[in-house]
DNA sequence: CCAGCTTCATTCGAAATCGAAGATAGCGGC
DNA sequence: GCCGCTATCTTCGATTTCGAATGAAGCTGG
């Protein structure tokens, strides 16, 4: 079920190559798994040389999940079938700042509109995937020590919304889901990754070997690197000149408001970069080499195949050039060999498709698979 | 076998519930391992309330492997026992700048001397493990854009000592193989954890998820990473200022010959600060710094259990002081809390231990356990 | 000292998995 | 259009693995 979910497996052949699995084994398991309505055929595949494969899904009437991304002034929500796909997805209006209890509630509002809006209320709800904008404790799904959001501390979105809507829940942080997002329906095949997220604020998720990397649960923090600047700043950490504290959205927004500008979200600075306002164009610019001057040790580390750039500011093509010319200027040959540089391929999706690829793999891993196998 | 040379698996039911097979199943494997003479019974461990568990381990005597850890101007070289258990361990001169030819003959001739020493030349010598100071392509074997070890460039390493002696042959880069060795044998359990080598140059070894990550290959690379310095420096690379200008073993000794004193090895640097020289202890001191200057962002971001502190300079008390101090400054709580920062368990050993492993996974995971089996 | 509990290891019939051979099906060259 | 090649998928007997029950052995506490 899985290797189907994942795309990698679209036949029967192909999943005995990749599960190890003796072809007759599986296609037991698959006829199962059909008359269980768990999977179906869907036509031919191109031929390699032979007879030409029975492409194996997810059947999609077997359940849905919703994946929601919440932003700092928004939530982008969406149902996905079983093999991730997008059935329906549309943003909302919702400040995070609002506090957890008025947010959670919203949350549960928002996915039955959801699921209402994408017409599949006759097919079970299997899960909801949940991205947060801050460091989340994949033990607990508690949030730990937000910077942006007061209120926050050790409350367990997690177990609040399983409660309030009776579902599996998963929830993570944003970037790390921007990573996996990234990962499955850009570079496949890709081993190792990094998702740098730029928007309000800065963070990062990594993927290595192919799974996301957690750490201890706060793996990915980039947000408070010193960086070397013209103009001191103190960072809400405490520390002074952290790449956060000059290169986010918000410190950019920040300054611009110091000069006159009227900018509240980094959408609107990416504007004034596209009306080609040259004061704006510049501090972007700057935004983007300190990020680049942040990830060159980084990249040299942990030597990934692919670097993406995502957030609000990655629609910013001078922030994303002077990313890319920091990083080819001061790597070494041996990292930036054969590395690619790319804006997120699932642009502003990113993090939702993470999320509801994060809540297929726990539905597909948990208990339901063999309780709808056995109740057929 | 693999479970049991890991030292995870110490007994039948361990090893079922390690492996996920049936209890039934792994004393029918077992069984048969016994009667191939791969693992052998040792005595009972101790009960956990109720029946002991009869003990499991490799046999010693169905094979070994040599390690060998090539430093810059001596090699170190042991034999171990299936079970990873040190047979016979010596240190011997020799320079990695005498060329790969020189080296591999030599490594060749040091390999049966030991073997020799260790009185096991009746047992099948089923492996070679090598470290190297310099970074390797894990796919070829061949040493890739050494900066201290001239003439070695892609020169295939593994190969040619494959063909001299006639075994599988395992080569990998010294922080590396620290990394697995520490891992390995200091930290059981451990998911994450850095190995930072600080002796004639600088390395880094990484393992996530318990494995060894090796990026695109060149992962763990964080000897040119820009440092803020009092004095200027280039470094062999081109640019100025990187780490390993101010802070390695042969930058310190460069740094104090200009000053009159006469110092070749980091060793020697070690003595001067065990017996008390100002001048010497502050240099090393400040190198400690630096080192956790560019170490802080690197835990931030990989967020480890465990940051291991190996090679020459760790034997510093000084040095590993400056260092701690630094991470605990400016790291965030988030990334130090839990985080433990050690030197070396296995002290000098480190690298040759975790080549013995290496090669000791790929004897384990070859044909040859099979073939072992079907001939008895 | 013995009953009750826990853990470790083995036995044996039931069930799942394998693997070799065969059936199915398309490609490509002559 | 036919034959050989390749690849996919299925069939079916042989083998492996499972799992529940059983035996083995030791701890605990009255």
């Amino acid at each position: 079920m899985r290797l189907v979910a994942r795309g990698r497996g679209g036949s029967r052949a192909e999943l005995a190559r990749l599960s190890g699995m003796a072809p007759s084994s599986v296609s037991l398991r698959v006829e199962e798994l059909i008359e269980a309505g768990l999977l179906r055929e869907d036509g031919e595949g191109a031929s390699r040389g032979g007879r030409r494969p029975r492409r194996l899904r997810l059947h999609e009437e077997a359940g849905v999940v919703v994946a929601a991304d919440v932003g700092t002034h928004h939530v982008r929500m969406s149902v996905m079938d079983l093999a991730g796909r997008v059935v329906y997805s549309h943003e909302l209006p919702g400040e995070v700042a609002d506090g957890p209890e008025v947010v959670t509630e919203r949350l549960r509002q928002y996915a039955y509109m959801t699921l209402d809006q994408a017409e599949v209320k006759h097919l079970p709800l299997l899960g909801l995937g949940v991205g947060m904008p801050g460091p989340v404790d994949p033990a607990t799904t508690r949030i730990v020590a937000p910077s942006r959001m007061p209120g926050w501390n050790e409350y367990p979105v997690g177990e609040r919304l399983a409660e309030l809507m009776d579902v599996r829940v998963m929830v993570e942080n944003d970037a790390n889901l921007m990573a996996v997002g990234e990962h499955r329906n850009g570079w496949p095949g890709c081993e190792n990754l990094m998702a740098v997220k730029v928007g309000t604020g800065i963070g990062c998720g990594i993927i290595a070997s192919g799974r996301l990397h957690r750490g201890r649960g706060a793996a990915g923090d980039i947000s408070h690197v010193p960086v070397i600047a013209d103009t001191p700043a103190t960072c809400s950490c405490g520390h002074s000149d952290c790449l956060e504290a000059h290169a986010s959205g918000a410190a950019l927004c920040r300054t611009l408001r110091t000069r006159g500008f009227e900018v509240e979200y980094s959408r609107q600075l990416v504007d004034l970069v596209n009306d080609g306002v040259p004061e704006v164009t510049t501090l972007v610019r700057g935004a983007g080499r300190l990020a680049g001057q942040v990830l060159t040790p980084l990249v040299n580390f942990f030597n990934p195949d692919v670097l993406v750039l995502g957030g609000g500011l990655s629609a910013a093509e001078p922030f994303v050039a002077a990313v890319r010319a920091a990083i080819y200027e001061r790597c070494l040959p041996l990292a930036t060999r054969g590395l690619e540089i790319a804006t997120a391929v699932t642009g502003r999706d990113a993090c939702m498709l993470g999320a509801g690829s994060l809540i297929l793999d726990e539905v597909l891993a948990s208990d339901w698979v063999d309780e709808t196998l056995a109740s057929r």
